[in-house]
DNA sequence: GACCAAGTGTCAAACTGTTGACATGACGAG
DNA sequence: CTCGTCATGTCAACAGTTTGACACTTGGTC
């Protein structure tokens, strides 16, 4: 049975990933995490931090210090009043909107070279499978 | 074009493959990182510390610290008159063989849960086409 | 209304991992 | 032979992340 290597291939992959993506990220300086941070904050404005922390697979006092450098950087901003459950919005600022769309761009390229070898319906078989996979793990039995 | 999904993809499934990985290691003593360290030095022993850091995706010094930890612990064992290139080789011990035989089977418990919603010939196709992309990352330019 | 569970934000300590640096030994080109 | 390159092992400093803890707010339950 092959499906012993799915775990290393799965890891193997993510940390080329990893590393091809920060090295396009770099130069803009952005951290794969902290590109992850806007990616989610642009795609679902006034998110919550630990909303935020979930979605990015990290512990929301990490989500948070992360959430500190944007801020300090200018790239975000949080309001002082809380919300209902004490949760303060966040917000992009004009420049992290920009920032962010050519990191998308760079990003994109990194992605499309590492699909490049599948065709339009193998790359769907291939997100749908993979997917499974991974929601069979998620259910909390 | 549906390629973006495709990282987030990889980053969960491992997110969550880890997790599950590391309650089942937990009750052993036993991390992810140290499982890796073991059942790679099951697979191919002898084998240098230099080597066993690229195989599990870190750096060589977080290897060795690693090794330290299950050198202390007794699982394994360094010879301490160097070989050719200054290596020292690894050896696990007897108690480490047992520990690993019944933590692979733990593991292999996840996996097989994980590729439950997959026949043969899917898991074969999402192995090949996921190395695929990998492997399309992996070509230095 | 009182109370308790759940969600959020935040602080401090501990752990894990990385980067940078250095010493050592092997190998090949000149 | 000598020197430069490369690979290994190891140390120290550093950054990132997790764990544990606490305060605060909301919402449902009794």
């Amino acid at each position: 049975m092959p499906a012993e290597e799915l775990g290393v291939l799965i890891k193997s992959a993510q940390a080329v990933l990893n590393q091809r993506m920060d090295e396009a990220l770099r130069p803009l300086g952005l951290t794969v995490s902290q590109y992850a941070c806007l990616q989610n904050l642009l795609d679902e404005p006034g998110i919550t931090g630990s909303e935020l922390a979930r979605r990015t697979f990290v512990s929301r006092q990490s989500a948070n210090v992360l959430l500190q450098g944007l801020e300090r950087r200018g790239l975000i901003e949080r309001s002082d009043d809380p919300g209902p459950r004490r949760e303060r919005a966040i917000a992009l600022t004009a420049e992290a909107k920009q920032l962010v769309a050519t990191a998308r761009d760079e990003v994109a390229a990194v992605v499309t070279r590492m699909t490049a070898p599948l065709d339009g319906a193998r790359l769907r078989t291939l997100l749908s499978e993979l997917a499974a996979c991974r929601d069979a793990l998620l259910q909390n039995d």
